[in-house]
DNA sequence: CAATACATGGCAACCCATTGCCACCGCCGT
DNA sequence: ACGGCGGTGGCAATGGGTTGCCATGTATTG
């Protein structure tokens, strides 16, 4: 029997087993690819002195052949932000599925450096998802041309998309405060590089428009507990009753703000998130916020590439739209409970400028 | 002048750029891997026809012959868990200076999915951080054999570790209890697989010894919110005044599963976490924890693991530790503030058995 | 029994870049 | 004028699999 000690160090490849098993290199390169087309016996003999030799095929090398590498890259705006965590989860059950692996980029809510990440790992992955990116539409273009790619939270014609229902959830959110009463609702921007930010705004002037509520914006602020708070500032400069901020954190960190100014939520003003995180559950009031489907978000749009991958056609049609739902918790509350204030209490004297105009 | 036009969906590689810069393609190799071996000229032109012709080196190729592929795996054992997201951070950024691109592994607290997924992942990376793994010291080193390898919150052997201070963090935490009044603390213990989880139970033992605390243990629970609140059910059954959790999220469940009994933190029980997560600042009460440099410690992990790629010894002396702080937040007191109560209120009759003795 | 079809396995080209080694050139020193 | 030398660039092998195509040998069919 031939040795089994191989020299330490060196990989054992093909041509190593197929020495021992006394057939060709192509023959263990089939018994592992396609099994079909190698008897069952010998593909057996094979595996067993692949195995006994500790024979794993190189991927790279396979890759360089079939270009197919097994992975895809999943590109998050920020790994901070726990919402992505769900969706990881998501993607990453659909991908384990389909035999891939997501190797995981953070683009640190940057242009720069998730261009660059795309580019350095584009080449590597045999296809890619953007979720919440921060890229430009044509950037976008860019890479779709080159690799498949599902997009995220962004609708973009000629790339397939997955969204949830923004306007259906700011629309529900705006009811709920209309019916506690709310005539007025101030949206807190996040970044203007975020799709979802500007379809929240344009879906709350709409349901504005709708349901006589009037609607303002403030902001940009960072997407973040800081965001919130700096936004809270500024709330307090313009006051408002009812406030829909981009995303829970900044709904938390609004939350903190006006209570550090003495400003009671819900008493004095409510306020809404988007995202549904674990935090909105345990800050106190609990905040109300839209839930979207997070992990189904992630594994749809995996799901999406992979297909694109196996040959399917990236179908551009509509983007994909998952549904979204209220969650009421304590921080929203019937307007002024106090009967005879006809303003919060913690209105500054400087007179609040005309109703905001429905912007266009 | 030859066409600029390309076939479509074919990749250019160094042999088209050789024909249009009418040079060899290993001029056009040596032109980008080792620009002094060329002449500057022909260096020159062949980075603009390059640039025209949108050549990009096949990492993948390059890979094959040079073995290695400026990827390193990090590998977190839950990306749920808002700590890793700090560490991603720092491993990022060290990863990103030294030219190095992470793909980040999620092992859902599963030794099986971890041990699946390095597997898969190690033949296309440098080297590998494994933060808090779940696998067997075995493993790892089995691991550690076939590619340069840093361990991070754990201390193993025969392989580079990068660890913080636990037995200190535990320590400040009983002294904090001690100086509060307490003389008894529980350790609500988390994933058993976790080594911090036994350190910090035997720090916590020692301290005990030495400032005459009495300490006991529970669990092991999940290390999340809801294994927090399961946590607190059993603490029902058998009460504690002081308690010293795995981590924060299983104290912001504790405090959550005691406060819907109507047990009051830090009132009646007084609850220490570990970790210092965003969420620890906006529970109320603030969450009194033991603080880590979660951003330094990925750092500190990726930068060692890339001097041992760069041929330095993975040096395997004593584990890297860095310091911890105690921060003090609300959910500490003062033990039993109100005179004459020995107990909590909230104690059931059913006596508690003998003071948990200093199990070995 | 001849003719054809099918199941297996081998040969060799190919994927793309890297690199050891050699060849050529112009220039220097003597 | 000739040997030697540094600077450049090309040849060809290499890394580890994959795959089209052909050559067997066996089984099926008329």
């Amino acid at each position: 029997m031939p040795d089994h000690t191989r020299p330490p160090g060196k990989r054992v490849t093909i041509y190593d087993v197929a020495l021992e098993a006394d057939v060709s290199p192509s023959t263990v390169s089939r018994a592992f690819s396609r099994p079909s087309r190698v008897n069952s016996e010998t593909a057996e003999r094979i595996r067993q002195v692949a195995e006994r030799l500790g024979y794993r095929t190189n991927p790279l090398a396979r890759a360089l052949t079939t270009s197919r590498t097994q992975m895809i890259a999943l590109v998050i705006a920020d790994i901070t932000n726990p919402v992505y965590a769900e969706i990881v989860r998501g993607a990453q059950e659909a991908a384990t599925d389909g035999e891939y692996t997501t190797v995981l980029i953070d683009a640190q809510e940057s242009d720069r450096l998730e261009r660059a990440a795309v580019e350095r790992t584009m080449s590597t992955v045999d296809g890619i998802v953007l979720a919440s990116s921060r890229m430009s539409d044509s950037a976008i273009r860019m890479v779709a041309k080159q690799r498949p790619v599902v997009v995220l939270n962004r609708a973009l014609a000629d790339v397939p998309c997955v969204v949830t229902d923004n306007p259906r959830g700011v629309r529900r959110a705006a009811e709920h405060l209309g019916e506690l009463g709310h005539d007025h609702i101030t949206y807190v921007a996040g970044p203007q590089a975020s799709w979802p930010n500007g379809v929240r705004w344009r879906s709350l002037l709409e349901a504005g428009m709708e349901l006589e509520i009037k609607v303002r914006q403030i902001g940009p602020f960072s997407p973040t507990m800081a965001g919130g708070e700096r936004a809270a500032q500024e709330l307090c400069a313009r006051p408002a009753t009812a406030v829909l901020a981009f995303n829970d954190q900044m709904a938390i960190g609004i939350i903190r703000g006006l209570s550090r100014m003495g400003v009671n939520v819900p008493g004095d003003v409510s306020v809404v998130g988007f995202d549904n995180i674990l935090a909105a559950d345990i800050v106190t009031p609990g905040l109300t916020t839209v839930a979207a489907p997070l992990y189904a978000e992630g594994s749809a749009a995996t799901r999406h590439l992979l297909t694109m991958i196996g040959g399917a056609p990236g179908h551009t049609g509509p983007p994909m739209v998952l549904p979204v739902r209220l969650v009421v918790r304590d921080s929203t509350a019937a307007r002024n409970p106090r009967p005879g204030r006809a303003r919060p209490p913690w209105v500054r004297q400087r007179p609040v400028p005309g109703p905001a105009a429905h912007l266009p």
